[in-house]
DNA sequence: TACCTAGTTTATCAGATGATAAATAAAACC
DNA sequence: GGTTTTATTTATCATCTGATAAACTAGGTA
């Protein structure tokens, strides 16, 4: 068997600049994501069936490899439908967090997703920092606002932080499910809607029941 | 000036082996909480203010090293009073689960804990796997039979995943206000307590006016 | 004071790791 | 077919990094 892959040489396919760079990004995505930024750039390249030197024609470093890793993973990750659903007023806040959450959900509870994100917070990354306050200002204050008005308050000062920690509380809960599950790696039930439409519900009418002491 | 520190050959300090044993783990848990595990031996000794070969006397790799401090972080992190505490039917639910969240984010909600535990766990490490089931059977599972007598349920079936899911949004949501201090440095309030008390309470309506449908 | 024990340092190694330069060869062009 | 272009590889460097061995010395003991 002569023409086994094994016995030939590799035939060292070409592709364009394009392509290649794409595929490295790709791969490099993965691969940080399992390993963490001290991944080594030899078992990256070994990944993708190309020598390390390689990498460097499309990346000068790796840290500018790493970067764009961030740019892919952190970069349109906040739809702005998101927050037309939160300030639909036609619909009752529990179906709008719903179906928030589940838009949410599965743009990012991805393995790659919550993995490269974690790393790059625990690296101190200005990015994740951007984000975090991306999120705060763009959903979950709509969302505070939201829950005064479906609590029958009327207030008119700006959301405290205090308002803002307790729907981090339900926010941070259910991404935790995505911890649990890529992090972890620890028993998750699979619907996550479920879980999710429970918590929202639980949480908003408890969270009216106490709205006079908030 | 001659006497100043800079001028004279350091002192050279000796300790005995406990002391410095015990020197090496403490600053070895803030070193590596800070920067992870691919944190280096030499500046770790650094810090410490003695020469990199000395960590090897003490501990003979570099892993034996993270494995104490994971020792050091995991072990013994179960209060067998929070048991007491939940179970303890003499109290609301909400008292108990008030002080248990008091008491277990006064024990693991540090700096070093947090991220040593999240390092660990992007690991894959056994041991962070070992101490999720240990929460979920020891702490989660418990806390769902309460729940369910608080609901004015009366089931006998075990515990479902689907229950543990839902407790898991409020314990992973107050575990998260810790994430957020600790690994995004995001701004939270000081006051934890009004926060989780918030929490709880708002999680234990909310889930009593739905139980019918858990 | 001389000696000994053991905590500590200096010197160094071997392999790993990010990065570079030159050689090679597949595809495109004329 | 011969030439050019450029994607890719091989060889290699400099530094980093975990680890070891031998030399050194502070402090206790006879």
């Amino acid at each position: 068997m002569s023409t086994k892959e094994s016995d030939v040489k590799a035939p060292r396919k070409r592709l364009s600049a394009e392509n290649r760079e794409q595929k490295i990004l790709e791969e490099a995505i993965k691969f940080f994501a399992e390993k963490g930024f001290s991944g080594q750039t030899r078992e990256l390249a070994s990944r993708l069936g190309i020598s390390q030197p390689l990498l460097y024609r499309y990346f000068p470093t790796k840290r500018d490899l790493i970067e764009n890793v961030f740019e892919e993973v952190y970069m349109n990750r906040v739809n702005p439908e998101w927050l037309t659903t939160i300030k639909n007023r036609e619909r009752s806040l529990e179906d709008r967090l719903i179906e928030f959450y589940r838009s949410y959900a599965e743009a990012t509870y991805r393995y790659e997703w919550i993995r490269v994100y974690m790393f790059s917070a625990l690296m101190g990354e200005e990015l994740n920092r951007r984000y975090i306050n991306l999120v705060e200002k763009e959903l979950l204050t709509p969302i505070c606002l939201e829950l005064r008005a479906y609590c029958g308050l009327t207030r008119d000062e700006p959301v405290s932080q205090a308002e803002l920690d307790h729907i981090w509380v339900l926010h941070g809960g259910l991404f935790y499910y995505a911890i649990r599950k890529h992090i972890y790696h620890g028993p998750v039930s699979e619907d996550f809607s479920t879980v999710m439409s429970s918590a929202v519900t639980a949480m908003l009418r408890g969270t009216k029941v106490i709205s006079g002491k908030l």
